[in-house]
DNA sequence: CGAATCCATACCTCCAGAGTATCGATTCCC
DNA sequence: GGGAATCGATACTCTGGAGGTATGGATTCG
């Protein structure tokens, strides 16, 4: 199969229109629906239900789509991560969320012989994934059990409990430390892909800080962010906090020198 | 990037001949230099070292290959599982490693509405990992720790010990049970994937039976294997054996509705 | 130094992918 | 119920680019 068929194909999934995907790829509609009828013909499946009024995906249809997408993405990500072969190293994470032990790492991995240079790419909550399936970024650091990690390959750094982060005016803020229980009544965020639980939604950490010292929300964030924490905000350890652990996860076909060379600086920092 | 050009580049890194290369993909070689100096020159990267006498690899073309044939792989795949879509499911596994579950989820499976007709596709050792990622298979039966797993969405099934499988006239056949320190100084086969251990090389479960009862090897074997050994074998517990896991794998992002079904009625054959 | 090897260039051919115009079927709405 | 609108398929024309052949130019080898 031919990839310009398949991004044709996907188009015409997901709008579900030939018209206006046709529209989408910048060419006229009949190119498309001859492309679409040699496609089906030559794999011998129907992929579209049609009648002259709308279109629906059949099994096959629906099946071509999941596993087409993730073919097509492969494809770019290939391209892009030949693109910055050998001249950069683009690492991806939440802000804040690297243990302290960021720039740790950069400095040890400069040291190695193989070394390009890192771009740091700040990305929003739960991105990092996408970045990596689609040859953003190589590398990303990110934690468990919060983040979904299907498809990677990945280091454990380090683990670290959660602490509260409260308002400094709040009733707890003063406490040596907490327990679950007296969390128990607090407000917690609502994080993107989780179920709502009544919480504000929350996309990057300085919108959290920020409803956090307007007494929205309180949170429970791993022990190492207190160094980021602006001066209205307090952070009390939690003794029966559930851990996370911080990791370093790349896509597993990719391990050129420079990456196997990062990632090894990265273990190399975690404190053991 | 086009699939054909990716096709092409792979074709040339594989061969670092582009007369060879051309060959093998049915076209002339002229076409082929040239197809690849416009790869590189939209990419705006040299894939190749090329001297009038010989062609290496970039760093660039290193990541594009490795990269490049994960992509064309997912390519292939999510052809074939379209093409099969609705109508057939292939299970692939190695001969006699399903525990003694696979006649019962069968059974399950067609009760199910959305069943299709499947097809048990008995492989070599440790092809299933490759069948999986290439779409010849939807479903795969495996083992840990055994098998390699990187990249596919699994649930266990069952835990089971191994036990040593000897020939019948073997000096330890009739004990009721051995322990691992009997074995000390036995043979044991040497699978293929692993370090060579001086034992004979397996590459499928009939030729190991035949080692095992001509006395050139003994194996550890999961204890349900017991079933299916010839009259000229015999199987003893092994009081301290390593446990191996049996688990249903499949491609992660192939989720189409028989599969599912496939999927629910495998783990709820599988004990508790 | 001639022969062999191997990639690049020059030039030609032809098909497949893209465009325009239009048809035919269904749905919507007055 | 009939005219308009929507939307996919068909008929046709055109052109860019993929592929072929012939050959050049550089390196290696005997």
């Amino acid at each position: 199969m031919d990839s310009r068929e398949l991004r044709y194909f996907v188009a015409v999934a997901e709008e579900l229109n030939f018209g206006r995907a046709a529209t989408r790829l910048g060419i006229a509609q009949p190119p498309l629906s001859r492309t679409i009828q040699q496609l089906e013909r030559r794999m011998g499946v129907t992929l579209f239900e049609r009648t002259s009024r709308q279109v629906s995906l059949t099994t096959a249809g629906e099946v071509l789509l999941h596993e087409g997408r993730r073919a097509l993405t492969a494809l770019t990500a290939a391209e892009r991560r030949t693109q910055r072969a050998g001249t950069r190293l683009v690492l991806t994470m939440k802000p804040h969320s690297d243990g302290g032990l960021l720039e740790k790492i950069l400095t040890e991995y400069a040291a190695s012989p193989s070394a390009v240079e890192v771009d740091v790419h700040i990305c929003g909550i739960g991105e990092q994934g996408k970045l990596l399936r689609e040859g953003e970024a190589d590398a990303a650091l990110l934690r468990f059990p919060h983040d979904d990690t299907e498809g990677f390959a990945y280091e454990e750094l380090l683990t670290e409990p959660d602490a509260a982060v409260l308002p400094r005016t709040h009733r707890l803020a003063d406490r040596e430390s907490l327990t679950m229980a007296d969390l128990a009544g607090e407000q917690l965020p609502h994080w993107p892909g989780n179920p709502p639980n009544g919480g504000p939604l929350v996309r990057d950490s300085g919108q959290l800080q920020q409803l956090i010292a307007l007494g929205r929300t309180i949170a429970l964030l791993p022990a190492s962010t207190r160094h980021h924490l602006g001066p209205e905000l307090a952070q009390v350890p939690v003794t029966d906090a559930p851990t996370s652990t911080l990791a370093i996860a790349w896509a597993e076909d990719s391990r050129s020198r420079p990456l196997a060379a990062f990632i090894q600086a990265a273990v190399q920092c975690a404190p053991r």
